[in-house]
DNA sequence: ACCATGACTAGAA
DNA sequence: CTTCTAGCCATGG
């Protein structure tokens, strides 16, 4: 099992396949939200959709925060609720944010997407 | 270098 | 419709 230590692979580079992830996923607006494989074309590896759920493993343990919550799977099913603190806080905060969330599911999803490849554009 | 894991995705059965 | 298979690729042991 991992250790879930550190979400640097090293501590040596402060630059990581993490942190680039990190670093989109903070560019998202507040009321927006986005796909792992979204993400992931971002920074040009956009099979690896699974590297990007991973990274938002340590999303609430980098600096500043990242709003994991606003990342979702390519349906808009909050897959990752049961990594929040308190499970049911990401569908809360997504609430908050103006987006209509049922059953884990999250309403108009396409109408709240954002596009890190065609808004950041890496 | 190899194997296991993972908040994904697309396509086949 | 549901369920499964396989590809995907970075990280840790």
């Amino acid at each position: 099992m991992p250790k879930l230590r550190s979400v640097k692979p090293s501590g040596k580079n402060d630059e990581s396949f993490f942190e680039l992830v990190y670093e989109v996923a903070r560019q998202i607006p507040k009321g927006k939200v986005t796909s792992y494989g979204a993400i992931a074309a971002c920074l040009g590896t956009k099979s690896s959709a699974r590297m990007v759920g991973w990274a938002m493993n340590g999303a609430g343990k980098v600096k500043p925060k990242v709003p994991a919550h606003r990342v979702v799977n390519r349906i808009g099913l909050l897959s990752g609720k049961h990594h929040f603190s308190p499970p049911g806080n990401m569908e809360k905060l997504l609430k908050k944010e103006g987006i209509k969330v049922k059953n884990d599911k999250i309403i108009d999803f396409e109408k709240h997407f954002w596009d890190p490849v065609k808004e950041v554009g890496f």
